[in-house]
DNA sequence: TTCCAAATGAAAGGGTTTTTCAATTGGCCG
DNA sequence: CGGCCAATTGAAAAACCCTTTCATTTGGAA
């Protein structure tokens, strides 16, 4: 992940280091207001603009997703498959990604019928995981 | 949608109302700013608040349902399919129902591989109608 | 008509996200 | 290695959005 900034010509400052070895360490749903928290156990000089800043930037290079769960609509998880979705567990904030192929079947259909040109999917599942049952 | 509100033993305020008839007269995406809005040119006077507990009323009996957009994460569509989802125009925000069915199987197939109890889901599909194609 | 629980909204409160801008810094280049 | 500069940062302020509170109003049952 980190060679993925550089790849894409952004620095690699401490700050950036540390969200993103948050985002790595486990496999939560994380609001930015914990990402700063667990942060700032790496790097205290961390900043809650730049836990924005550096979210967004990781999302938009793909290595988080953003989750709109019950508890919010903003909490981020490291996004595993690549052009994936997130199942999360309501108890402990799990979370795990599942590869989106049997969607286009619907999606293909939907498109037909309505006339629509689909070019974005948003797909959540929420339960309990394994452990939590 | 009235009578609904009738059937559970809520008032029929003036109000409520007007919220009602801004989500029924479009099946466009509204922000709860924009149907205090709208509202406003109905009853005239109506607060933010009453906007809010409102929508969320309406969403707990099933008339409108939320959607989670690119732009921003709290607007309210009208439900026209019983547990269905919503497929959203990006670029003049209307939106269409479909159905759900069919996600049933890949919902039960991650289940299964993943061990997770599934217990809600959340689907959305951005595109253009064919209007704005 | 009377009455009261339900409903309302203005204002205050609270939390989250964005903007601004001066200071800092990663990493290229000589 | 050291200088340089655009990229990056964060504190503070601003903007935004949503909820709570509570005194007042009101729908509709009796």
């Amino acid at each position: 992940m980190a060679q993925g900034l550089r790849a894409h010509g952004y620095k690699l400052t401490a700050q950036r280091l540390a969200v993103l070895q948050v985002m790595q360490e486990g496999n939560e749903l994380l609001t930015p207001a914990e990402v700063l928290d667990r942060g700032r156990k790496i790097h205290s000089r961390l900043g809650m603009t730049t836990v924005y800043r550096t979210l967004e930037l990781l999302r938009e290079l793909g290595f988080v997703r953003r989750v709109h769960g019950a508890e919010g609509c903003r909490a981020y998880a490291q996004a595993r498959e690549q052009d994936g979705h997130h199942l999360v567990c309501q108890a402990c904030r799990r979370v795990v990604d599942f590869p989106c192929s049997g969607l286009n079947e619907l999606i293909e259909q939907t498109a037909r019928r309505t006339g629509f040109s689909v070019e974005s999917h948003l797909l959540e599942l929420a339960g309990l995981c394994p452990a939590c049952q």
